[in-house]
RNA sequence: GUCCCCAUCGUCUAGAGGCCUAGGACACCAGCCUUUCACGUUGGUAACACGAGUUCGAAUCUCGUUGGGGACGCCA
């Protein structure tokens, strides 16, 4: 059998987290068994959904670096067949008008709440004579599900779950302006799409049993469900805005490299073993539905910053400094070429592509570059003076680094001072700073001319 | 309220009856490296929610309790 999965969001918002990690295991599972993902996006409430949304899943994705085959399924435009098959139910009398008014359902909630019962339609349609009907009220129409047995789902994340099917009431597959609901949708969109695997949140779990029972009135066969436990916030609730429940581009803003959410949000849930840094390479191969966890897990920006810090020190000095520029203001090309020479020592400094843009700055500054008040104060007269004394020794080398530490090294020796002594005004000079990649480093990477001249701004400074 | 799911260090997890005096990673603490900050490296603190069973033996199986989460819409 080939494996069909897809991923199908509501464009009513961002694509957060919770749903990223869901992309990510269709798409790995798919992709290690050689099978197809499809995206299709539940806009089906049109009253809630937007193209902004819409827009911001699909950047999302890509961004991701999570591909999809075939055509994007837009749900929506998709209704009059969903309605199709509510009305071929209707005439099989597998389904059945129901004009009950908001009010009714309202007092049956009630009442079954009162009662300590579950929280049901009660069913008083379903047996009535359609020419009961009540005039100029649109009935809905609801599937005449099964009311004794019990409902079975073999789910490959959480085992076997079974539900009373007294529990389950007779859902809504068509409202009363003849628009069809999400489960009507999803099972009709599924069983089109030939999908196979439906790997989803586990906030699904519940309607997988009415949307099982969907697939056997439509005598369909019923694909194999996965649901994957939610993403929690650092405090083990809900996700909230203040964390983690923001958009993927959010995290793009905020720094990280997509290959470190990747990572990441596969640990989440999933392991293999003691492993920790997984390529994506390495976890289509490993990756299997059987692995995942069926624990909610919480969302950790520590080991987050850790992971991006690991990615951004493999990845490639161009790209990075293609990701600092963006951030980086008055720059020329000079300057960006010195960030991208200097790269080896920033990238191993900072946590996010923001940190490493701020590291970078000094680099791109223009004479005389600004001095923090900390690097003010290693700036003092003997540090001054400890400059003046080093700048011949450093004009008379080739600024090669190795050339550069020797004549430093030497002029360390002979005035019997310690290297850091020496070392710390250089930074502060150099880099404006009391902390920065090595210094030998930053000022071959700044040249003589630039180098020079920003150890005589200091040492001049009265 | 009803139904469903879950429960190992602070966090993510390994662990599928003896290999567990419970392993790894992040975070934290201490040391080393060192021109700063990082990186790296060495070591340390730290967990099987609780209670009954089953068994020669349970983190692993069963039941209960407690705790957390999810779902109960003419939302998706």
């Amino acid at each position: 059998m080939t494996v069909v999965t897809r991923f199908a969001p509501s464009p009513t918002g961002y694509l957060h987290i919770g749903g990223a990690r869901t992309a990510l295991f269709n798409w790995l599972y798919t992709r290690r068994l050689g099978g197809t993902f499809r995206l299709r996006i539940e806009d089906t409430d049109r009253a809630r959904s937007t193209d902004d949304a819409i827009k911001l899943i699909i950047e999302g994705l890509k961004w991701l670096g999570l591909d999809w085959d075939g055509e994007v399924v837009m749900q929506f435009a998709r209704a009059q067949r969903h309605a199709e098959v509510a009305r071929q139910l209707l005439a099989e009398g597998k389904a059945y008008h129901c004009y009950c008014t908001a009010e009714e359902l309202e007092e049956m909630r009630a009442k079954a709440r009162a009662e300590g019962k579950p929280m049901r339609y009660d069913g008083r349609w379903r047996n009535r004579d359609p020419k009961d009907g009540v005039p100029n009220v649109p009935p809905v129409i609801r599937l005449k599900a099964p009311q004794t047995g019990e409902t079975v789902i073999d789910d490959l994340v959480q085992g076997r779950v079974i539900v009373a099917n007294d529990v389950l009431d007779d859902m809504v597959l068509l409202r009363g302006d003849g628009t069809p609901t999400y489960m009507l949708s999803v099972v009709v969109d599924d069983h089109d799409m030939d999908i196979t695997y439906v790997i989803r949140g586990d906030d699904h779990l519940n309607n997988a049993f009415r949307q099982y029972q969907l697939y056997q009135a439509c005598g369909w066969k019923v694909p194999l469900f996965a649901h994957v436990p939610l993403i929690h916030g650092p405090d083990g609730a809900k996700l909230s805005k203040r964390h983690g429940a923001l958009g993927l581009e959010a995290y793009r803003d905020m720094g990280y490299l997509p290959e470190t959410m990747r990572n990441y949000l596969l640990r989440l849930g999933w392991g293999h073993g003691d492993d920790e840094i997984i390529s994506t390479d390495q976890a289509i191969q490993w990756f299997d539905i059987k692995d995942v966890g069926r624990n909610a897990a919480r969302l950790d920006m520590a080991k987050l910053d850790n992971l991006n810090g690991h990615y951004i020190r493999e990845a490639d000095n161009a790209r990075l400094t293609t990701l600092v520029a963006g951030r980086l203001k008055d720059v020329d090309p000079a300057g960006l070429a010195r960030v991208e020479r200097g790269m080896n020592g920033l990238k191993q400094r900072a946590k996010t592509i923001i940190e490493l843009a701020e590291n970078a700055r000094f680099y791109t500054a223009k004479r005389p570059i600004p001095i923090s008040a900390k690097a003010q104060a290693l700036l003092t007269a003997d540090g001054k003076a400890l400059l003046a004394g080093v700048q011949p020794a450093l004009a008379a080398t080739d600024f090669s680094e190795p050339a550069l530490e020797d004549a430093v090294r030497q002029f360390v020796e002979g005035f019997k001072v310690k290297l850091g002594q020496v070392a710390q005004p250089l930074r502060a000079a150099l880099a404006g700073e009391t902390t920065s990649p090595g210094i030998f480093e930053v000022m071959a990477v700044l040249g003589r001319e630039e180098a020079l001249g920003r150890i005589a701004d200091a040492a001049g400074q009265a």
